[in-house]
DNA sequence: CTGAAAGCGCTTACAG
DNA sequence: CTGAAAGCGCTTACAG
């Protein structure tokens, strides 16, 4: 029984109009037993049910939510689609989304381009927006003043510091202090910062808690940590790390423990290390972030920070839900997420 | 310039209507600026377009796209939003649609949830709908039916087989062909599948190939070929891949060489071994597949298959895009796209 | 160069 | 229990 050719095809409806005509009733019963809306004779529901599941009609959705009601959609702006990380907060997220009846519109961020999602997820009158990952500060920041202005719900999750945005995001200046403070248990005085830039703003939560840390030993951020990110390209965060790490290796004295933005910059580091014949972590400590599944994998398997991607996306759905329900907050609201360390094999006491 | 509570916030626009009062003119010539129509005095365009901007209206899409038109939308349901390549294609065919003008509707399946995908779809008047991935081939079955009936262009991409389906997939047997006769001409007659079952469906074309090479060198399958598949649970790749090789471990003869489904599996069996005391590629030959990022970063680096995702989703576009225009083919259309084995260090001659 | 009116496909009071 | 009519926010002939 496959249609395509065959003559005794139901008819093509495309409409309630249509659809009504059909069964011989009114637009408006059809309507009713669509909404299974009560008060109506079962004959008639059954009639109705059989003729739609004959034609395969669909209702069209632009004319239903144009009278109104909610869309029960929430616009997701994504820095990409490649990072891990980001994809199980997205899946994470969307999920829960839909098990509260809200629908995903995904979108992908391209600099510059970001007033363009938004413009289509406000014509798609989407109930809230949320960004997931690190966009341009000046573009994040317009796009959550036209949302306040349209008084659309938003939230935004990992960027840190947008005025007026509702945030959840992860205390990467935590995270970096309670690594600091395993390495200088560890007795390691020198470090290498990978990916990891001393001065650059999107960084400067992590180098809060790195400075943090080292000052609580009496130690300079300046005299203790090297980054030589100006140095490399980032086009692949595997090759980055192991052209990041040879850079140290060139020096008279490297560190001796290497702190890396994230797990792949880590990996890529600590194959560096080993293809010059060094061992971890005997003689060089090295540690990542975001406790991917390959770190168990490595040898050694790799010290890292876990990102607490569940709680993270509890948090964002309570906000969210929050705000749907009892609308727009009088002040911003910021949900930060305790990160958890994650202590493996990478990491071991100071050769000297 | 924050405007949430300041009193001369310029007033709430949500409708043509409402603007075209607001400047005083027809709701008419509003939409004619909206939508860039010439033969307007440049001072009326002017006049709309400085209103627009004030107040931050935006037309409602559902509005718009009622009253015809294509929606110039795609949906795209996606098997999950965690594997890499698959993610890969998305993020690769989303961009190329947005070049092209398309709006991507991006859901992800679950078992059983198929139906209500595409009817969100359809209700979207989406003008084509793309699956990435392997599904239930009898679900998967039935939308492409449906999809056929209501004159909506599709295609899958990566699921093989379906009938009627228009499909663009990778060549599975002949990289599985190809990396045989590579193991084959290293003198390896035994070998292990790592998630690979001899006998499942969705794993049949893969096995072809297996067979394919084994019996152009006079080989049986189920002589030369095992696989421990139904002890283990898949939960998480790389454990899984680990646990499947402790079984191979544990034969009195293990294999020379091993086959795995995927890059993951093919590490966490590396793993395995080298805890194991074995060398690779010295003891033991592994392959992966996907050529993941991770593969160069091992020791010794992974060989494995490319999946030439950029052709595929360039076929992909092209597949679309042609229906799109030309209407849909009288008969399916498949396009295979031929990989490319990637030989690494983790293959070498059979030490017996 | 601009506007009044009809219509897209639904839902929702309001009648009967 | 069912139907005729109005209206959601746009666009598009058709007038002027």
């Amino acid at each position: 029984m496959s249609f395509p050719d065959s003559k005794n095809a139901p008819p093509r409806i495309t409409s309630t109009a249509e659809l009504a005509r059909h069964v011989g009733l009114a637009r408006t019963t059809v309507s009713r037993v669509l909404n299974r809306q009560p008060g109506l004779k079962p004959s008639t529901i059954e009639r109705v049910q059989k003729a739609i599941a004959e034609t395969g009609f669909t209702p069209n959705a632009f004319a239903t939510l144009l009278k109104g009601k909610g869309t029960s959609s929430v616009g997701i702006c994504m820095e990409n689609l490649l990072t891990p990380p980001l994809l199980r907060k997205l899946a994470t997220l969307q999920r829960q989304l839909r098990g509260q009846g809200y629908t995903s519109l995904i979108e992908v961020y391209a600099p510059g381009e970001s007033r363009t999602i938004l413009r289509h997820f406000l014509s798609m009158r989407v109930e809230a927006v949320v960004f997931i990952g690190h966009f341009d500060a000046g573009e994040l920041e317009a796009r959550i003043r036209e949302l306040l202005r349209h008084r659309v719900v938003h939230l935004v999750i990992d960027h840190h510091g947008i005025p007026h945005a509702n945030t959840v995001t992860l205390d990467r200046a935590q995270a970096m202090r309670k690594m600091m403070d395993h390495l200088l248990a560890l007795g390691h005085r020198s470090f290498g910062l990978l990916g990891i830039p001393l001065d650059h703003p999107s960084h400067l939560e992590r180098i809060h808690g790195i400075r943090a840390a080292l000052a609580a030993q009496g130690l300079d951020l300046q005299a203790s940590a090297r980054s030589f990110d100006a140095q490399c390209v980032r086009a692949q965060d595997f090759e980055f790390g192991h052209a990041l790490a040879r850079q140290f290796l060139a020096l008279k004295q490297p560190p001796t423990a290497y702190v890396a933005l994230n797990d792949e910059i880590a990996i890529g580091a600590m194959r560096a290390f080993q293809e010059d014949g060094l061992a971890i972590p005997r003689d060089v400590s090295v540690t990542g972030f975001n406790n991917q599944d390959i770190c168990t994998m490595m040898a050694p398997p790799l010290t890292t920070v876990d990102q607490q991607i569940e709680p993270t996306i509890k948090a964002a759905m309570q906000v969210l839900m929050s705000h749907l329900r009892n609308g727009l907050p009088s002040r911003p609201i910021l949900r930060t997420i305790p990160p958890e360390v994650i202590i493996r094999q990478s990491t071991g006491r100071a050769a000297r």
